[in-house]
RNA sequence: GGCCCCAUCGUCUAACCCGGUUAGGACACAGGGUUUUCAUCCCUGCAAUGCGGGUUCAAAUCCCGCUGGGGUCACCA
């Protein structure tokens, strides 16, 4: 097989969907297994929906995961340019190429005209297929209706006398008749090309091998292939891969549906974590950056690794049992073969569960690079960070341990930089505000006071002391005490928070907790 | 509706191509143990071949039909 070479070309739209970056990643892996070339091309024919910062989030997500990009947007390469809005000459070539073949002809047919057909077909209950009037025109009519300034488009003749056949390496064997299929336009009337056109001409161009896209392309296909044909292209392999479907649904993810999203089990999590999370750094909430959007993960400290790992898995698999994977892992052992055919669920939990996978295994001075900016961005500590500051948020790590499952959860230790801190009432109630726990509390404060080193063994050593001495339950301590110097139910071990809050903002907590 | 695609635990999947497994793994869930919280970790459990016909000694696996789900039907990409 000669070099592969696989594209993925996505429209700048301003972010980059969760399910278009796994279609991405097989482009991506499928180059790098088979040691060929990935292009990143930018199909920005539609002028309409296109600003410059619209391709930044997509760029971004593609360095952020580590997929690099051969030739493409920013790097160029021996086929630049690749944003189609800049390769013009080329389609206007090549649809003049099909024209003077006669394979395409110009179509005098307004919108109104086809929409009457198209309605007409329908009530006679029959597939709509273009009724090509304008071919009907004899050169004298043609000459006239250019003379009027008449506008027109260009379409391609479907040949309807043909059957297209596609071996798709995940689908296998689909046949299309082209009796059925409308011709397609490949030209406006101002001359600018249309997808279906401009991506044959590119694919050809770049001398892409392999056309792994998602499955929702399929019904172009046919098109694609008889373009191909006619131009005289070798036709390039082709691999559609399943469509990624909203968590516990087979209905494609789309950004459209986010709104009914928020009412999904599984996405109502990330959700409200977003609200809780995006508030916190200034930004706003869900609204803004949701689940369908790589920068969500991003912005809310998933680890590439563990978005890489859940992306891998949806719709393929390398054996019976192995679900934690490395790039590399994948870039190894991946092969179109491999990939399933039906459609599958985007799993928040299991991307979760990767994820806290793959930050168990990162080293600390990564965990610590990758915590500091929330801490900044949510101005609970301040830039430049002093030598002081990272030693402590890196014993925040420490002490927080498994519990740091994406970057953003060191906010939820923020009470160790806030002077005020907020109660859970509830457990409040419960652990503190109950019969001897006071006066529990006020004795063994005053006990605290000598522990020297204030470290954590030797406040462990004092509060089993206290508890013997008293016969009171450790238990009951250890909650009141959390519960009175962090106000949470929940977090590291007791003794390594009072430890990292510090002798002295222990006492004043347990005191201030006491005074409510 | 036309065309096309798809169908194994709740979810992601393995086994399907080249028929013979107690239909395997993971996530989630439930229970138990460790950690006097939570998280981690360990153990256990729960749980699937959509239906109907063939072919065959034997069908998740091959064939046909049905049902169900989905994609797509633009001068969007």
């Amino acid at each position: 097989m000669s070099v592969v070479r696989t594209r993925f070309a996505p429209s700048p739209t301003g972010y980059m969907h969760i399910g278009g970056m796994r279609t991405a990643l097989f482009n991506w892996l499928w180059a790098r297994h088979t040691g060929g070339q990935f292009i990143l091309r930018i199909d920005d024919t539609d002028q309409a929906r296109n600003q410059e910062t619209a391709l930044g989030p997509i760029l971004q997500a593609f360095r952020w995961l580590g997929l690099n990009w051969d030739e493409g947007a920013e790097v160029g390469g021996p086929y630049a340019p690749y944003y189609q809005s800049q390769r013009g000459d080329l389609y206007r070539a090549a649809a003049a190429r099909l024209e003077s073949a006669g394979l395409a002809y110009r179509d005098f047919a307004t919108k109104e005209e086809i929409d009457a057909d198209r309605k007409q077909a329908d009530r006679e209950k029959r597939p709509y297929i273009n009724i090509r009037r304008s071919l009907e025109l004899t050169d004298a009519q043609r000459a006239d209706l250019a003379a009027q300034g008449k506008p027109w488009v260009l379409r391609f003749l479907i040949p309807r006398d043909q059957k297209v056949q596609l071996d798709d390496h995940i689908r296998g064997h689909v046949e299309w008749d082209g009796a059925l299929l409308p011709d397609p336009v490949i030209q406006r009337a101002d001359g600018s090309p249309l997808y279906n056109f401009a991506t044959v001409v590119d694919d050809a161009q770049m001398q892409i091998s392999h056309v792994v896209r998602a499955e929702e392309h399929l019904s172009n296909t046919p098109i694609q292939i008889l373009l191909h044909q006619a131009l005289g292209n070798p036709l390039p392999e082709f691999a559609h891969v399943p469509y990624v479907a909203a968590p516990g649904s087979k209905e494609k993810l789309s950004k459209r549906k986010i709104d009914q999203y928020r009412k999904n089990p599984q996405f109502q999590k990330m959700f409200e974590k977003a609200d809780e999370v995006f508030p916190q750094l200034g930004l706003t909430g869900s609204a803004a950056l949701d689940p369908v959007m790589v920068e969500y993960y991003e912005r809310i400290g998933y680890l590439p690794a563990a978005v890489i790992n859940a992306l891998g898995r949806i719709g393929w698999s390398l054996d019976d049992s192995t679900e934690i994977m490395s790039l590399d892992t994948m870039v190894k052992h991946f092969t179109l073969d491999r990939v399933v055919k039906a459609p599958a669920g985007f799993d928040p939990d299991k991307l979760y569960s990767f994820q806290g996978h793959w930050m168990k295994e990162l080293p600390l001075d990564r965990k610590l690079e990758g915590c500091l900016p929330y801490l900044v961005q949510s101005k609970l500590i301040v830039e430049p960070v002093s030598a002081e500051t990272r030693a402590f948020v890196e014993k925040m790590i420490v002490a927080l341990g498994d519990r740091l499952k994406v970057f953003s959860d060191i906010l939820s230790a923020g009470y160790f930089f806030r002077d005020t801190i907020v109660y859970d009432e509830k457990n409040f109630d419960k652990r503190v505000r109950k019969e001897s726990v006071p006066a529990h509390l006020a004795a063994f404060s005053k006990k605290l006071e000598a522990v020297e080193p204030f470290a954590a063994p030797a406040i462990e050593a004092a509060l089993v002391a206290y508890c013997q001495e008293t016969g009171e339950q450790t238990g009951t301590l250890i909650h009141a005490l959390r519960l009175s110097t962090t106000g949470q139910p929940v977090g590291p071990g007791v003794y390594d928070c009072l430890a990292l809050l510090g002798k002295e903002k222990s006492l004043a907590r347990i005191a201030a907790a006491l005074a409510r």
